[in-house]
RNA sequence: GGAGGGAUGGCAGAGCGGCCGAAUGCGGAGGUCUUGAAAACCUCUGGGCGUGAGCCCCGCGGGUUCGAAUCCCGCUCCCUCCGCCA
């Protein structure tokens, strides 16, 4: 969330940057109107304390001394100022609830650097690696459901009977496809990053703190009877490993990599992308995080963003960056840029990671802190995030792209170790 | 699921309803002393809101009271035992 201060001394600096992010910067107004509303409220309560407090202090004094009347004469004035005091407590606390509702709701800023634009077609394009257009065969422009379902790697029709739609089950190398890729990228982030296997059902705060709630309840799993939350990405828990912390600016930059199964409701977005893995309820992430301060988020949002890179190299697969344009970042983006591979079956450019710098914006909802090195003073950190990498549309990808004449799959080498020594998949004897 | 016990500052640990934002010890920072270090001694050492007087925070949220770390209720978490269980 925005830090209320703000609103008071460059309202306009806020309205501009909200503006550029498409949202509506009323609801700033209306923050301001409820900051001061609150703030004198609070004013006036803390005076009517104060008095009660003094007065209490008295009755103590008084008491000790033996001065019965005075005790009582304090007690009565302080009764009365009693009755005051809580219908003011009782006025403010109601508008800081609301104040806090509507603080909740409000998007961050974008960043200066961040492309401006309306929707994703304003995305700019950042670069293109290893793609060539006409390097595919007609053997590779099979889609992936096909593929999958012709070498029983990939059974949806089962997936859906058991869960529903949207609900993918793999087979044999298919399976092992998916956990060799795991553990491959968690691997491959070991040198600098914690791997963590994060509780996936999480508490209302959790993620509050991460900005899904109470915005996007819409699209996440919700269990009623226990009033837990399926996470959408690991980006919920890891975020909240912290909260309520202070860290020492020297443990600076922490980095988490979490390999979990996300679940997302995708309201709103039925009939499209139904086909295949393209979009599903559940899938398989690894997820790196890292808090930093201020000074250091540019180059750790360029090190997240390498590391995705790297590992889409790493599977040979052609892939895109994009740097999001300000009308296409979420709530609590400041920055962002996705990678997309391309999948020749589909023929469709697939979002396989999004690579986000948050600001301050979640530290605060969370409430991680640490303490400055030189002057031992108190602030938020910056969180970043990113996919590295989400796996069914890699998974389409690899599939698509490794298609052989024969029908065969031929996966990268860099997973022959987790795949026990195979990469292909279905082989007809060679002849 | 049942029965108990607990939650206080970085840690340990005290705290008759008023003089408690909180003793004491350890840890940490600075200083004196020393060629340097150790030891000893001295000082400092939680977070937040408010321009300020001031206000809030002793797990969280309510309540009682003139006044709550202290009393009452609810919740969360931790520990012990029983039951169940991958």
């Amino acid at each position: 969330m925005l830090d209320v201060r703000r609103v008071r001394s460059e309202l306009d600096v806020l309205k501009a940057g909200l503006a550029r992010k498409g949202a509506d910067t009323a609801e700033l107004d209306r923050l301001a109107e409820l900051d001061g509303r609150h703030r004198r409220l609070a004013e006036r309560r803390d005076e009517v304390r104060a008095k009660v407090n003094h007065l209490s202090k008295e009755v103590g004094r008084l008491r000790r001394e033996a001065n019965h009347e005075g005790a009582e004469a304090r007690m009565d004035a302080s009764r009365r100022l009693g009755e005051q005091e809580k219908a003011l407590a009782a006025e403010a606390e109601q508008v800081a609830a609301e104040l806090r509702d509507l603080l909740l709701r409000i998007p961050n800023l974008p960043a200066d650097d961040a492309p401006d634009g309306v929707d994703e077609a304003d995305n700019v394009v950042v670069r293109v690696v290893g793609h060539d257009h006409e390097a595919f065969g007609d053997h590779q422009r099979v889609p992936h459901w096909e593929v999958g379902g012709a070498l029983g790697i990939l059974d949806l029709e089962r997936g859906a009977k058991i869960a529903g739609s949207m609900f993918p089950l793999y087979r044999r190398e298919g399976a092992s496809l998916i956990r060799a890729l795991t553990a491959w990228a968690l691997h491959s982030h070991a040198d600098a990053f914690e791997e963590i296997r994060p509780p996936t059902l999480v508490r209302t705060a959790t993620i509050t703190a991460s900005g899904q709630l109470p915005k996007f309840a819409d699209d996440a799993y919700h269990l009623e009877r226990d009033d837990l939350w399926a996470i959408p990405t690991a980006e919920v828990p890891l975020t909240s490993m912290a909260a309520g912390e202070i860290l020492a600016e020297a443990d600076l930059p922490m980095r988490f990599a979490a390999a979990t199964p996300c679940y997302r409701r995708e309201a709103g977005s039925a009939g499209r992308d139904t086909r295949g893995l393209l979009r599903v309820h559940e899938f398989e992430k690894v997820e790196i995080l890292a808090y930093c301060t201020p000074e250091q988020a540019v180059t750790v949002h360029a090190e997240l963003l390498g590391r995705a890179e790297g590992l889409v190299g790493d599977l040979g697969l052609g892939y895109r960056v994009l740097d999001i344009c300000t009308g296409d970042l979420g709530q609590s983006q400041a920055r962002q840029f996705d990678l997309e591979v391309y999948a020749p079956g589909c023929d469709q450019w697939l979002e396989v990671s999004s690579i986000s710098w948050f600001g301050d914006y979640q530290a605060r909802r969370a409430d991680v802190r640490y303490r400055h090195r030189d002057d031992a003073k108190v602030g938020f950190v910056h969180t970043l995030n990113g996919s590295a990498l989400a796996w069914p549309r890699i998974w389409a990808a690899l599939v698509e792209t490794g298609r052989q004449p024969d029908g065969s799959v031929v996966l990268p080498e860099v997973l022959s170790p987790w795949l026990g020594g195979t990469t292909t998949i279905g082989a007809s004897p060679v002849g």
